[in-house]
DNA sequence: TATTTGTTCGCACGAATTGCTAATTAGAAA
DNA sequence: TTTCTAATTAGCAATTCGTGCGAACAAATA
């Protein structure tokens, strides 16, 4: 993680300024594990801003990621996700309540996918799907619901 | 692929009816290998049958994903693109134009998440990301665009 | 201080998908 | 074959997740 201070020269050498909203959405992205979204952020920011806008948090996301400061992580059908973490790893997806946590996952380079000799190859994520422990537990009693509805695992959980 | 008589068989067990729309749905979807959306679905759909609705695609697809007889994919932010090929493979998305080809990779099921121990995996996918011949060369000219400006692999390439 | 450049924020707008329901239909039963 | 009805369709409203735009602000520069 960037500090402050290397923090303000990124934006500066990308000719933007390190605003006091820029600063608390870059601080709390870093504090949270959670691969939140623009509204999860939106909402964390809130309270200790009160005032700013969706719309900023929104810019200054979309910034971040254009700086090749954050990741922008789409699995199934909900909100986009933000990860700060740049390192190499990939990710497990409770398909219940929809939390992402990262994993890391050796042998990953080695993978050659056989149909792609005309691409260039960039990048390779690798999502593993499954069910938290936690989720695991409340499922046993759900077991009348023959047509299970995890339609587009919500990120949002308590609401 | 099923047979329309295994398709009906199918919907019969399900407790639904095999109706013209989704016998058209299905057979459109397999005779393309690019993962469709709805709407390029919808639009296939129409010609073959003027005044079929958009709502009834999604509804099919959906139901089809339910079934078991289709797969969601869900990459980059635009829509969802639907994939009836069940068997075991993966996916290349070309960054530039948004194609999805499919890819074989051996040895995933050998990969093993750290930090996901006391999830139940059920599913492992790999994405590789690149560009494809076609977006290749016509990439050398745009050098200029020092600012990539990539935010979401289009799945509407030519419209 | 005056000017230029960059930022925030509210609001309208857009794309993708779902909710609702009246009218229609597939297909089992008679 | 006709009847009957649960299942399905279609269409339009509503939702969710963002983006485009421009006026008001703020910081840097001259
Ligand atoms: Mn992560
Ligand atoms: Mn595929
Ligand atoms: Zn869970
Ligand atoms: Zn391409």
């Amino acid at each position: 993680m960037l500090s402050p201070t290397d923090l303000a020269a990124k934006y500066r050498s990308n000719g933007r300024k390190l605003t006091p909203q820029r600063k608390l959405i870059f601080q709390l992205l870093h504090e949270n594990e959670m691969h939140p979204t623009a509204e999860l952020l939106f909402a964390e920011a809130s309270a200790q801003m009160p005032g700013i806008s969706l719309r900023t948090v929104y810019q200054t996301l979309s910034e971040l990621v254009e700086m090749g400061e954050l990741q922008m992580i789409d699995i199934g059908g909900g909100a986009t996700r933000f990860d700060p973490n740049l390192g190499d790893h990939h990710h497990v997806v409770c398909v219940d309540c929809g939390q992402i946590r990262d994993v890391h996952v050796s042998g990953v380079s080695a993978l050659r996918p056989s149909g792609a000799e005309d691409f260039v190859i960039s990048e390779v994520g690798v999502v593993f799907q499954g069910v938290c422990s936690s989720c695991e537990k409340s499922r046993v009693k759900t077991v009348k619901s023959s047509r299970a509805k995890s339609p587009a695992l919500q990120a949002k959980s308590s609401k």
